[in-house]
DNA sequence: ACCTGAACACCGTTCAAGT
DNA sequence: ACCTGAACACCGTTCAAGT
């Protein structure tokens, strides 16, 4: 077995590398939200010069599509074992799950004008999928537009209704109101209210499984 | 009769507003995209000191707050004539266009961990026209967030899978290949391909109906 | 091949001064 | 009440220099 040229043993702990500044990245959104990612401060979190962060991600731009990356990567491939609705059900309650674990970040999800290659990867298990079970290719692709739209739509609806989870309803109800201007009619605090006052999760489910029979049922 | 004090005859032409400033930025994020948005350069378009905007807008967090409202005041309100369900459909129908009429700033809608006034009044025109129609406030408020969600999320899905519209099947795929890897290996050029070549607005349409019949049928 | 730091053009915002 | 411009701290990125 001959030693590979391109990994040389001389690494030093803690060197720099595309997938470790990433990380470093994410995790500064995760903490102080995405206005706080600056290429300064993110060489300060690696304690390494502003500029050698350059050498592994090319600029600002760049770094902020390779984040999209790295979220795609952390919604999970569905299971080819499984039913194709168990599937596609396992694929949209993933990409809402992203938003609660990276509210900061989940923006850059469909934010970026871009599918990277993590997404058609997701996307194109997904359609094999449901070739397998028959469906044509269009209407397989119509399916996953759904699902995605219906998915991420409803997480950063939800991010922008509650941005801080509240435990009480009158935690929320404060919340609300500092978000609106002083002089907002008290219908549209109900309504704000109307829009959070519900089972988030459960209410998620309900409309999948609107999607998903509907679906079953135009077949 | 009185002369309003409050509204001086001596307004300079151009002077300068909140919504004059809203409307700037709005336009300068049309022409160059939401990074060309720099309050200095927003004060250049106005022709005015860099400072002055912040008379009438409170920093820059404010400015893209505002551009939101702008946003959500350009949905259309549905008319309460028609029967539930044209309304509904009007509404997310309004919400999807508005992708394409400012695709640089529609990250904005759904982006700012907000539901600004102009938001909520829709949403509760739309509330109303449900329990007119009998429908608990739970059930109309689920409806919402589902058309909501579906709406904006496929309008979004469409700007991440094809930036700039194409016309010819030759020049999406140029396009396409062009935001993946150079090694992108041909099948995830081929998902990308699937996740675009359809009529999006019929595409669109059809799930709708099929999330509209579903949930008439479930009532 | 990778890292460094000085330098440049630009950014958001404070503040004291004008009218 | 609104506008101005100097000033400050910070930003992304280029480039020449190091190892």
């Amino acid at each position: 077995m001959i030693v590979n040229a391109e990994a040389p043993a001389r690494r030093r702990r803690g060197e720099l590398s595309r997938p470790r500044i990433l990380e470093a990245a994410l995790r500064l959104v995760d903490q102080d939200g995405l206005e706080a990612l600056t290429m300064r401060r993110l060489a300060d979190e690696l304690k390494v010069d502003p500029m050698s962060t350059y050498n592994h991600v090319d600029g600002k731009e760049a770094l902020l599509d390779g984040l999209a990356e790295l979220l795609w990567n952390e919604i999970e491939e569905p299971d080819p074992q499984e039913p194709w609705q168990g599937q596609l059900r396992a694929f949209a309650v993933s990409m809402r799950a992203l938003a609660h674990a990276h509210p900061n970040a989940y923006g850059l999800l469909l934010g970026r004008g871009i599918l990277p290659a993590p997404a058609l990867e997701r996307i194109g298990a997904a359609l094999g999928a449901l070739e397998q079970a028959g469906l044509s290719r269009e209407r397989a692709a119509q399916l996953i537009r759904m699902l995605i739209a219906y998915a991420a739509g409803y997480a950063m609806l939800e991010l922008s209704s509650a941005p801080a989870p509240c435990a009480t309803p009158l935690e929320l109800i404060v919340s609300l109101t500092r978000t609106l201007p002083k002089d907002a009619p008290a219908h549209l605090v109900e309504v704000a209210q109307s829009m959070v006052d519900c089972d988030m999760d459960l209410q998620f489910n309900l409309g999948l499984d609107l999607i998903l029979s509907g679906l079953q049922a135009s077949l």
